[in-house]
DNA sequence: TCTTGAAATTGACCGCAGTCAAGACGCAGA
DNA sequence: TCTGCGTCTTGACTGCGGTCAATTTCAAGA
């Protein structure tokens, strides 16, 4: 059972739990002022709305694709009666939800405890370790304007921000990033982390030692 | 099984789910450079770490109690066993960890798009409802201070968004606080819920009614 | 090659919340 | 009653990020 779908609604009933089988999908909160902000960026393999249908009442969260995609729809009652049967399958949704809820915790205290570029560092850090933990190049995924919204940022506060960055020795091509001096990110971005790395403060530290 | 405890360490491993037989308990996150951020204050009869203990790794809050407390504390092997068995204990942790996170994620939003003064008027509303809804008069529950912390804000700017709402026909008396003109806070503090509010506009319109 | 439009960048300005410091208030103990 | 201490309040200042507007860059299409 799959289906093209284009967009759900923030505040209907969450019927469904959707596993992407092709495309790309994002989930989204948005205000009545109109204002989005971006949850998560998905592409196949991912699932979403698996919270959601959970909490009960009426969906906090939106989702769109990004281009035409092929979904596969659970209906949420079949998910919800197999979790009574096997509890394994409980078990395995308790860390996808535990996790979406550390995550949100993460952004909490960065959002107040650290500034743009420092978000914007960590983002390019976890970027990193996502595609390609041997290399030092990054791409970015997505459009730069979209990438600030789902910081929490304006897209001139992201291109100042990128520019502090580039102050700092990291080459910025477009949509190249070269973390050159990738040390000197990663301690600015997580003290958390760098307070526990063996290696903080030498050369030797790369980003991906640290978390 | 029950003790007194004091405080747990954010970092460790969490090793027990606890819950609150008697005295109050406030989980928190710290980070490195000393902040604090309270997450949730707890009563007599409320669990913590119950999302934690599913997280894997260790553990991104703290918890301290407020006065000394009776918690029974449940070996975190022992839930994840019987969630393994029993399929409806899965399905309450899923319902009380997802609210977790749909709190959190009102948080964020709350951060990102609300004024302080909003927040306050929000959490005043909150206790309302919490408190006694028959009543317009609430008493808060922390120290201001503690509350400022709680909402994000520092006691300085706590004390000016008070200020405000007491220019806006709130009354406020030490910890003793009256809603007298509460419809007008609701629908400044939370847009969203007024929106769909039938009595929108109207002197008819309660805290309470909207939520 | 020129045109067009969207995205990104840059600059100037402004407002809000944090910071620092001083003062007011309430409460407990001598 | 006076003293001392902690909490809260108030004021003055500052800095950061948002807003608005102008400019640049890039890519697609004629």
């Amino acid at each position: 059972m799959n289906r093209v779908a284009k967009s759900f609604n923030q505040g209907d009933e969450v019927k469904f739990l959707y596993f992407i089988i092709d495309g790309s999908v994002k989930t989204l909160r948005s205000s009545i002022e109109g204002d989005e902000a971006t949850i998560r960026m998905l592409k196949a393999g991912d699932t979403f709305m698996d919270a959601v249908i959970f909490m009960g009442g009426t969906s906090p969260i939106r989702a769109t694709a990004l281009k035409p995609s092929k979904l596969l729809m659970i209906p949420a009652p079949v998910i919800r009666q197999q979790v009574l049967r096997d509890g394994q399958l409980g078990e395995n949704l308790l860390h996808i939800v535990t996790w979406h809820y550390k995550n949100a915790m993460q952004q909490i205290d960065s959002i107040v405890t650290k500034t743009p570029v420092e978000r914007l560092g960590y983002y390019f850090l976890k970027l990193h370790m996502d595609q390609n933990p041997e290399s030092l190049d990054i791409e970015l995924p997505f459009q730069k304007s979209m990438i600030a919204n789902h910081l929490g940022m304006k897209p001139e506060t992201f291109s100042r921000a990128l520019k502090k960055l580039r102050e700092m020795g990291i080459e910025v091509d477009h949509e190249r990033i070269s973390l050159r001096d990738a040390y000197t990110l990663c301690h600015f971005c997580d003290p958390d982390t760098a307070y526990t790395c063996p290696k903080q403060g030498t050369p030797d530290c790369n980003p991906g030692d640290c978390r």
